[in-house]
RNA sequence: GCGACCAUAGCUCAGUUGGUUAGAGCACAAGAUUGUGGAUCUUGGGGUCGCGGGUUCGAAUCCCGUUGGUCGCCCCA
């Protein structure tokens, strides 16, 4: 056992581990660049100040924060959204819109972990900046559907779920509920699937009991699993802010039945969540068949970049983690396994073919072939099977043999057929047996 | 911050009422095997039994503490 361990809730990546994590981070880059969305990083380090203008002071208590030894209170970051919103507004003037951006980055949380849920993890962040109207939220849900589906999950495994705080505002001050109120119940909504009728129980110790007739209200509303039943619902305020509202809705959804992604989407006003700063349509991705905690989340943030420093920005966005995208690969069933093998593996007879043989193992290399060797001479019979466990297509032998006529030996480790081939020409044959079928 | 369960080799685990030098399979390495394959056989390396203390003639085993893991609660950006 070795004397140092990983600290609680962080990991070492050991290269099978690696693998699993860069194939997630390659097809939600692909997805990402297909959109046409930018890459960026930023600091894992920022002041703390970033996060408690953002959050409050309460968040303190979940931040890996620290003072520095300039006395400067920082925190590493434990998510990218007040970073991103930094970038954009310092820079908003000169950015062409929309501003499309998206990052891969490690996030650090003071937290207990769980399943699903680790103090260090990476996540997929992607943003549109400048852009007020549904388009922003099409074009992000279409991306998060295919940030999923990329990696071969369907509309069987997963689910987004979409709600909109401005409607729940909007019913809930219909119903008599002024701001603070309002805040209060999005709460109890926010748990009311995990806890049930315990849900309100914050709001009645805060604001007082809740007559039954309201409270079957917003329960019904909470029911709500469609847009006619929504148009239903609030057909009795009828209201110009609400058609309005009502038209987004129908333009987001038309858009994503264009898209051919209906069935990935569903209305569902039981999801707020719980930040307060989403000012608009906000959205979960949901295991279908599972119990796993939400895939992703996300939603429109219209007020951070100024709330920030920045100038008056909407925003929309959302995250993705690969603690939870990793755990549902694992049990469909659709995480590659671990493959490092070599496109060539050279068998060399002794010391002095050991110097042929690096040559054209140095300028195969060079032309990008992946190619494998022992470093001690060995019994052919342990290379053959060196070889063969490595899972190299070829195999080239640099035996004495052939070399005293100036060949090598060209072998399809699949097949085992074997070729005698000048040495002058291992490059080209190597290159065409590889790209051949 | 709170709670439950767990901790023996890299991994999965065995280890009797507390009793000599803690074992197996897999993995790894060497050999059988100096010109052709993932097999087989033989051999080997690898352990402060998570750590610390206590009980005992004697602790992997019993007790206390602690650290870590897993899973919940709180929270979830």
């Amino acid at each position: 056992m070795a004397s140092f361990q990983s600290l609680p809730g962080f990991r070492d990546f050991y290269p099978e581990d690696f693998f699993r994590r860069q194939h997630i981070f390659r097809v939600w880059r692909q997805s990402a660049t297909a959109f046409g969305f930018q890459e960026y990083d930023a600091p894992v380090l920022e002041p703390l100040e970033l996060y408690t203008t953002k959050s409050g002071d309460e968040i303190e208590g979940q931040l890996f924060s620290f003072k520095d030894k300039g006395d400067r209170e920082v925190s590493l970051r434990p998510e990218m959204t007040p970073t991103v919103c930094r970038m954009v507004g310092s820079r908003a003037g000169a950015l062409k819109r929309p501003i499309k951006w998206f990052s891969i980055a490690e996030f650090y949380r003071y937290e207990r972990a769980q399943k699903g849920r680790l103090r260090a993890f990476n996540q997929f962040n992607a943003d549109i900046f400048g852009e007020a109207g549904p388009e922003a939220e099409i074009e992000l849900i279409a991306l998060l559907i295919q940030c999923l589906s990329g990696f071969g999950l369907a509309k069987d495994d997963f689910l987004i779920r979409l709600s909109d705080r401005d409607l729940w505002f909007f019913y809930l001050e219909a119903l008599g509920f002024n701001d603070s109120q309002a805040r209060g119940v999005l709460g109890a909504i926010d748990r009311y699937e995990k806890m049930g009728d315990g849900a309100f129980k914050a709001y009645t110790d805060v604001h007082g009991p809740l007559e039954d007739s309201r409270k079957q209200k917003i329960l019904g509303f909470l029911q709500i699993k469609g847009l006619a039943d929504l148009e239903a619902a609030l057909a009795p305020f009828g209201s110009e802010k609400l058609a309005a509202r009502l038209a987004d809705w129908r333009r987001v959804l038309e858009g994503l039945a264009a898209m051919g992604l209906a069935e990935f989407v569903s209305v569902d006003l039981a999801v707020v969540r719980g930040l307060a700063y989403y000012t608009g349509f906000v959205f979960e991705a949901f295991d279908r068949k599972g119990d796993l905690r939400a895939l992703a989340g996300g939603g429109r943030y219209n007020d951070l970049v100024k709330k920030l420093g920045g100038p008056d920005l909407p925003a929309v966005g959302f995250a993705i983690g690969d603690v939870t995208t990793g755990l549902l690969l694992e049990q469909r069933g659709l995480m590659p396994a671990f493959a490092a093998a070599p496109d060539v593996y050279v068998v060399i007879g002794g010391p002095a073919e050991r110097r042929a043989a690096l040559a054209d193992i140095q300028a195969l290399r060079a032309a990008g072939v992946r190619v494998e060797y022992p470093f001690k001479d060995s019994a052919f019979g342990k290379q053959f099977k060196a070889a063969a466990e490595s899972g190299a297509r070829l195999a080239l032998i640099y035996g004495g043999d052939e070399l005293a006529r100036g060949a090598v030996k060209l072998r399809n480790l699949a097949d085992r057929s074997e070729r005698e081939l000048p040495i002058a020409e291992v490059r080209a044959a190597v290159r065409a047996s590889l790209v051949g079928p």
